[in-house]
DNA sequence: TTGAAAGCGGTACCAG
DNA sequence: CTGGTACCGCTTTCAA
């Protein structure tokens, strides 16, 4: 039924090797019989199979990707990255998502072991323990971004999440703010979550701010849980004038629930953000935040995954990543 | 190297075909020899081939999707709603974005055959007839969301955009307005965006409304378009008191643009989005949109081309999910 | 430059 | 229930 290279050999009267020479090295073979087994190919419109290609060169040109979710739009700019680099250098990529749980990025591992990956990036899932030690003794490439990776050599692309969280924390001070608030990400789910509230915590010890866990909700990451959260610590007999958000999307919940308290962000409440999503600009009011090299901390890692897996690259690389805290009109100046 | 199933046969004092049994029909294996090699499988932390497997077998258990761009967040939904039915099934998904090029769309498809995934689904992409051609003389199934195929009996998982539009309309004409503009996607990219319009201008034509060219914008899919769009719209000698934006990322710019020039949505200004997203209720004002089944259009989608893929189904089915209007409050009632 | 043939790691039919 | 063995479609020496 489907043409395969043994019928081209026999249709364009040439050998299997040679007719695999014009798809893989056409400069060893001559002209003549290439444009030959060119044409024949086309009248029949082969296609090649990648299968028994990837069996034969034990390379599958594709790599893994694993994220948490695809529906946080940062996860989304970061994996736009991942895949334009992978598109670039002529690889694809299997998606997976692990709704922040280990099993689950267990199992996208060994799913991606047999169906003979290239390599594997994780893009900010939980890491589990597990999946590193399984997919060492694998002996297959992979690297993570969003996080760094302790007790493992492991490649990684991130940026510094304490110093992030500390500039925000910093900016509420300088603002004349002393009574700061944190809606974090859940501490069990991401390392970065704990290194944002770590950042919290350092800053205002350095400001001989006292530290009270009263102000510090964690919640997963959705816009109720930011609405929620903001909505008890404005509740509360002495509200926080400021609240520095674990991510944007926690920051959009909290400024609608300040909206409905009939408080004013920008005007009698701070609030800051983490990421620097597209809609953060266009929130009322802008929102400022902490940008990161979403699409950026992708490309490089995902390039830098393709070096090791061409062996371009041979030792274990470590990116940190700059981040940028952007002011815009969310963070209002107190007395 | 790495262990395969012949090493197993080997070691487990069976043959291959054993081996390959306990793996696919388990059931038809003794619990004594079923034991036996499962126990050198993990002694040996044996890994499948799934890649030797698919060759065989010829299926990959994996599928190919098609978007025109993750980081538009109502993709990511309905990539999320694709892979959710794809892994309860267990199939993996290739992930791969056209941008809304023909050519990167057609690369895409080429790319997924040659890999033998066993079925492709194009989520809201140009629609190039060469790659429908294309995919048609392979014989492998695919299927379409968002939209409907002209010319083509391809199997869609869509709903009535045409419907969609006017019922904004419709709802802008019961509040009041009569200057009602439209910030529209490109017709060249999408059949979704011309049928918005055409629903646009069916309900003007349903309510006495003259069609003004002046007061329809075409511009692509970002924040930064919609809030130029609305702002060239907002200056215009006789300004629209309503404006349909083509979706919500174009409305979140526009209620941007809005600000920026003193004009209070929902107060003085209506606009009406769609998709629906989720940081849509915690735009300030709450955003009143169109709301489309992005998760249940993916799954559906998916399960009906999985289905396919299995036989399970045999006509071409069509499906045409339902869409509401959501009420906030960015739509004043006029006079 | 070109060809012959032994893999790559499984599947599945046919016997026993 | 288990084993033997031709494939699946392409790559890659090794010779010619």
């Amino acid at each position: 039924m489907t043409t395969t290279m043994t019928d081209i050999a026999r249709l364009a009267e040439v050998s299997m090797a040679t007719v695999s020479r014009v798809i893989n090295t056409p400069e060893r073979v001559t002209e003549k019989t290439r444009r030959r087994v060119l044409r024949v190919m086309e009248e029949n419109n082969y296609v090649y199979n990648a299968l028994a290609g990837g069996l034969s060169k034990s390379s599958t040109r594709t790599l893994g990707l694993i994220i948490p979710t695809i529906t946080n739009p940062i996860f989304a700019v970061s994996t736009r990255g991942v895949q334009k680099a992978a598109t670039s250098r002529g690889y694809s990529l299997l998606l997976g998502s692990t709704e922040y749980e280990p099993q689950l990025e267990f199992d996208l591992v060994r799913l991606y072991l047999e169906k003979r990956v290239d390599g594997i990036i994780f893009s900010g899932t939980p890491l589990d323990n597990r999946s590193l030690d399984y997919i060492k003794t694998r002996g297959i490439p992979y690297l993570v971004t969003w996080e760094t990776v302790d007790g493992h050599e492991a490649p990684y692309v991130t940026f510094n999440n304490v110093k992030a969280a500390k500039q925000a924390v910093d900016y509420f001070v300088s603002m004349g703010h002393r009574r700061i608030a944190m809606i974090s990400g859940l501490f069990a789910e991401t390392g970065r979550a704990r290194k944002r509230w770590q950042g919290y915590r350092e800053a205002l010890a350095y400001w001989g701010i006292p530290y009270e866990d009263s102000l510090v909700i964690q919640k997963d990451y959705s816009v109720a849980s930011g609405r929620e959260a903001a909505g008890r610590l404005l509740k509360m007999k002495q509200p926080p004038t400021a609240i520095f958000c674990g991510n944007d999307i926690l920051a959009y919940g909290a400024i609608a629930a300040a909206r409905d308290l009939g408080r004013q962000v920008g005007v009698d409440l701070g609030i800051i953000g983490f990421d620097d999503l597209e809609m953060s600009a266009v929130m009322n009011p802008p929102l400022t935040t902490i940008r990161i090299p979403g699409q950026k901390m992708g490309s490089v890692g995902a390039n830098a995954l393709i070096d090791i897996v061409e062996k371009k690259s041979l030792e274990t690389v470590h990116y940190e990543l700059e981040t940028d805290l952007i002011l815009r009109s969310s963070v209002p100046r107190l007395g």
